[in-house]
DNA sequence: ACATCACATAGACAATCATCTATGTATTGA
DNA sequence: TCAATACATAGATGATTGTCTATGTGATGT
């Protein structure tokens, strides 16, 4: 479980960049290329492309070589289960973390 | 629109870190002592007083000092706020960013 | 009054990150 | 074949981050 944290703490990483963020936007209705995403940016294109290597490495979105142009789309499956586990640390469930903790300790009585 | 990014890029970068989401994930079912949270980890109590700052600072949780305790708690309105967030960014709709885009570029034709 | 406990703040440091310029690598078209 | 295009890689740099030790602060209990 501890693991999970680090696993998904990586995704929130990659996310934490209002550039990455804004990418992950323009590219939820459908893949784009690379050189129309760098447009909408005051970036250079190796910046671009080292963001895109971000996005692609955590498997948050994908890349599709077609010629010369890198069509990026975003992978729902992974957008799904980052969704799904932000809503699990956020919510008060059965067999949370926080049970497994002694409550009887010498402080905080 | 471009400030909703940077503003919520914050949050996640709050989540990039392991042990803070481990909290997060701690506080998802009411508050704790910070003492309580504190022997959970391999980390020192400054370090923790800094993530749990951090955590605060966004918003994302509660503080609230009773005594010589410190009680954390999640702020349920922020991480529901960060949820719909995360959904609409990775959700195809109308009026995405994405429409924006001038289709007719010299490239990717 | 004073020692103790719970927590925050200050300052330092190594690691990571976002960005850049310069350059390399395919692919395309004339 | 050669120039142009689209993108990636390499290497550098300043900023930010996570962690620590040392110390400060406020509340508690004797």
């Amino acid at each position: 479980m501890e693991k999970k944290y680090k696993e998904y703490a990586r995704f929130f990483k990659v996310l934490s960049d209002p550039n990455r963020l804004m990418i992950v936007d323009m590219l939820s209705c459908g893949a784009l290329c690379a050189c129309v995403i760098l447009e909408k940016f005051q970036i250079s294109q190796p910046t671009l492309s080292h963001h895109m290597k971000s996005l692609c490495d955590c498997g948050l979105i994908n890349g599709r070589k077609e010629g010369k142009w890198m069509y990026y789309s975003l992978n729902d499956e992974t957008a799904k289960g980052l969704k799904a586990f932000l809503d699990f640390v956020t919510t008060s469930k059965e067999n949370c973390i926080c049970h497994e903790i002694i409550m009887e300790e010498d402080c905080c009585k």
